[in-house]
DNA sequence: CGGTATCCAAGCCGATACTG
DNA sequence: CAGTATCGGCTTGGATACCG
């Protein structure tokens, strides 16, 4: 029932790490959870492929590793503890390098592996003059985004008082983002706009990595 | 015989990243090339549990991934990519992380893995005043340490014209490194002894993370 | 030394069904 | 909604033996 998770036997600290977060989809559900808590069907819907055995598993697992706890308030959320929350960065540093493998598989990219990408790819020295506090929606998501002092903070839920509030879809924003089109399109502004618009340029696309 | 590597099918950088490295042993593969390029044997030496078998197909996913590639020069040598290198300081803020977790698998630590924890736990700050090169000679293997501006980097091999050689083995080097023991025991100097220990207090011990 | 071949056990995948 | 239970089919992983 419970199984006992399997270990490296190697007292590596990063032998440790992967008992703890190196196994099939542990990492992904790290991914689910960093903008902030949620229930155990919107992991499943984050996590296209894991089956509810599997991910049930994983979270059993990683609650036992005192990486995951469920929310203790009312109902049935998860959520990272501070010692899991330090993923972040690494996760952010994970997915830029892994963003310029030669290997791009089709398919839709969820919100939250969205808002990621972009603090991936967020260049701070871009950022220096500008300071916004915003709310993304994003395909019925929303995220509450603030940049200020070549920081970009990222959690998801609403905004109170945003200076500008962007509504688009994921595919328009990649492109919008990344894409080398100039002008954003089909990406609804209210508010600053002109703040908004500098939001989107903050980011750069990753170069392809030269060992193909 | 070739086996496709299984993919998420996930477009999202972390999840390209694990299709990469996400397997089982992969990570540590990477750990034990990070310092320096090696042979078939000493990988499988380093990775205690993991077969021939397993290593090889390893290799072969890491190398069609553009992470590993097989030493163009002369025998049948292992090394990393540019790109795989850039796993370096992931791979060290991630064993720093783990180190925190709460389980210790008992076991020897490879010289290696050794390195790698004294980069994870390498303190900047105490090495403003130091400036040293040396080597290390841990269990028969040799590493070239150079201390510079707050710097540390470690490289597998003889240093030539060290300041200072050490001449210890790992469970010593350990206790001395992040245990309270003040005075160094069983290590051994030849050269400027004085900042041979100076390099002895520049890692500090992590500390247990709260959730348990 | 540097792997491949073989075999077996365990785990995951995916579906489906069921319960509180 | 939030999972647990069950089940077949398949893939991996682990151990050992073996060969150039």
């Amino acid at each position: 029932m419970s199984s006992a998770l399997r270990s490296y036997g190697d007292p590596c600290g990063i032998a440790r790490a992967l008992d703890l977060v190196g196994e099939r989809w542990s990492l992904l559900v790290v991914r689910e959870l960093v903008l902030g808590s949620k229930r155990f069907t919107d992991l499943k819907a984050g996590l296209t492929g894991a089956s509810p055995n599997v991910l049930s598993q994983r979270l059993r697992e990683l609650e036992a590793g005192g990486v995951v706890r469920r929310s203790s308030e009312g109902a049935a959320t998860y959520e990272l503890t501070d010692w899991g929350r330090e993923l972040h960065p690494l996760l952010v540093q994970l997915g830029l390098w892994g963003a310029r493998s030669s290997a791009k598989p089709k398919g839709p990219l969820s919100p939250d592996a969205m808002m990621v990408a972009l603090e991936s790819t967020f260049q701070p020295t871009r950022a220096a003059t500008l300071r916004v506090s915003l709310e993304l929606q994003l395909d019925e998501q929303r995220y509450a985004v603030r940049v200020d002092r070549g920081k970009m903070t990222v959690v998801r839920g609403a905004m109170p008082a945003p200076d500008v509030v962007i509504d688009t879809d994921v595919a328009t924003l990649r492109k919008s983002v990344f894409g080398h089109d100039v002008e954003p399109q089909g990406v609804g502004m209210r508010g600053d706009v002109k703040r908004g618009r500098a939001f989107l340029k903050l980011f750069a696309r990753p170069k392809p990595n030269p060992d193909a």
